[in-house]
DNA sequence: AACAAAGCGTTATTTTATAACATTTTTTTA
DNA sequence: TAAAAAAATGTTATAAAATAACGCTTTGTT
């Protein structure tokens, strides 16, 4: 089994169909008058093909891969930088990489989850986390516009293999 | 007044005397056995002293105007680390810059604040999130080890000075 | 004092990201 | 549709952040 299938509610068990998740995005793109163009969808296709969070570079090197041809920093970095600023990916600060994400939507109190054993990665949306977040924010007379929630830890399926030895 | 003295809570509202930041410092690890060197205590300190997150580079560049002789980057970032890893600071993920932190303690749920517009920043340990990360994350089957979260916003006092047009 | 361990210094390099400017592609509108 | 404007991408160079590898010094232990 895929490691990175392992969670409910991740990228990853719902990944298998990435041309569905580029068919999604494209449609969002449409309906919000932005342009998904062919290499901004070509990264975000590469991020929901990756096994995990992707740095920019190794981005950079499977760009160079499929067309034959160097890529610089710059193209990469813009295009992510729109798939960011939209919420279809977003930049895992804590691992310098990028993620996509499940709803393009903007800070809506996403969590990621890595398991820092195996690589695994979910996204979870707890709507109490954003209402939570929000409510500290506002009690500090501050308004939030961007959040973080990043958490390393063990998975299920690490923490199960820690006690069979295997 | 300071900007950075703004918010309930920050670290610079309680920042006026880094010399009692140091010493609960120095007393937490005497008491926990482990060692606040100079090159450790003087990092910190300058945590404790900037107006804000403050990158490593920034922090070589102040030791350095201190000893009057280079110091290379691992040398602060074995400070930097040290500190981090008992608690006593945290990186600002988003920021690539470093925070002291209030309460030395290993992932008790910090969250940070920044204004984007003035840079003030504020720590603030939410207990109900703490609670939730790990809730959520237990509900995952994930073991948690390490949680980042980070607001960017605009503080109280950036959006009443919009208001007001100075 | 001799040894071990921890901390720090030094040099070089890697990784990540951006600045500045040129070219191409797409969109708009005359 | 042709010209102009705007958006996107390409290109080169550089900046910023972090680490690898190795040596020396200080501190703690026997």
């Amino acid at each position: 089994m895929n490691p990175l299938q392992r969670f409910t509610n991740t990228f990853f068990s719902e990944q298998n169909a990435p041309v569905d998740r580029i068919a999604l995005a494209m449609s969002f793109c449409a309906d919000n008058g932005i342009k998904l163009s062919k290499l901004r969808r070509e990264v975000l296709q590469l991020l929901w093909e990756s096994d995990g969070p992707t740095g920019a570079y190794v981005l950079i090197k499977a760009l160079e891969q499929r067309r034959s041809r160097p890529i610089g920093p710059p193209t990469v970095y813009r295009a992510l930088e729109f798939l960011v600023s939209h919420g279809l990916a977003a930049r895992f600060e804590s691992l310098n990489a990028y993620v996509p994400c499940l709803r393009p939507a903007k800070d809506q109190g996403r969590a990621f989850f890595f398991c820092s054993n195996c690589g695994v990665t979910a996204q979870i949306d707890p709507p109490d986390l954003d209402k939570l977040l929000t409510r500290v924010a506002t009690e500090e007379g501050f308004r939030p516009s961007h959040k973080v929630v990043e958490i390393k830890g063990i998975c299920g399926e690490c923490i199960a293999e820690e006690g069979t030895g295997t």
